[in-house]
DNA sequence: ATAAAATCATTTCAAATGAAATGAGTCAAG
DNA sequence: CTTGACTCATTTCATTTGAAATGATTTTAT
């Protein structure tokens, strides 16, 4: 008999989702923070200085969604948006000083709700979940 | 540094995504059907005689997406709506023998693309993924 | 018995989303 | 050079989504 509860699909939605809203709880309460704007702080934080396509690549969210969480983080003030001289269509954010700050804070607090996320697990199911998640994806992205 | 593709909560959402998404093509090609509609059909087939209200509870779906998809099904000839005699505000969702023909199939589309998703993990891999991902919930339920 | 509160499914409407259109800039071929 | 094909970010607009409103029914409290 065919169990949705143990349809991997549905149960990875399912975690995805718990997870997300509980995150997003913590981002829109203590920052007014959205996700997509959450990856794009993260995104900055590590690589300085990215363009709408970079992010659409890196982090999963579609051209609008990355222009718009950017242009929302430029109104926080959070990140700056810079035309590169060398080709002016290309739009390069990267984090302002106040943005930085409240980098590392979101990122201490995205990290304490993950270690509450998994306080359940061994570190080295963290390791393995990750492993198989790769897997899962790299197999996803092969079926037409 | 932080890293976002070692996030957990992030690699959730898109091994979630792209599973998601790989599915929704199988199902909308070979049956025209969406992913809320295939929940409600995959758990009629388990349960027989459900509310929306049940239908929210199971499935992860709010009840107005739960009442659309199964409107919907209704609509393909796949499912019928019955008023409960002994309460008239439930409407009892069931499925029709053409829909229990299809769940049939579909279940079977299902169980073959998961069999995809998971082609590079052993079966004590996916046993231990799904209680990895209880774990999770279960945390991120606790989570205010 | 009756009124108020609660529960149910659906409808409505405003917000979120994303595909296509737009406008600006670059590149490549002649 | 100049034209036409690309590539980029943003805007527009139609669709999707879900919170709140609605209308129907049942339960609870008096």
């Amino acid at each position: 008999m065919f169990d949705l509860n143990s349809f991997i699909p549905y149960r990875l939605n399912q975690a995805a989702q718990q997870t997300s809203e509980a995150l997003a709880r913590k981002y829109r309460n203590q920052y007014g923070l959205t996700i997509p704007e959450w990856r794009v702080l993260a995104h900055l934080g590590k690589y300085d200085k990215l363009s709408v396509r970079d992010l659409e690549k890196a982090i999963a969210l579609d051209r609008v969604a990355a222009s718009r969480a950017g242009t929302s983080l430029c109104s926080k003030g959070w990140v700056q948006k810079i035309v590169n001289e060398q080709d002016r269509r290309l739009v390069e954010f990267s984090l302002t000083d106040v943005g930085r700050e409240n980098y590392e804070r979101v990122t201490l607090l995205a990290e304490s709700t993950e270690a509450l996320l998994l306080k359940s697990l061994a570190e080295s199911d963290r390791k393995k979940l990750l492993e198989l998640l790769d897997k899962i994806e790299e197999s996803a992205r092969q079926i037409i």
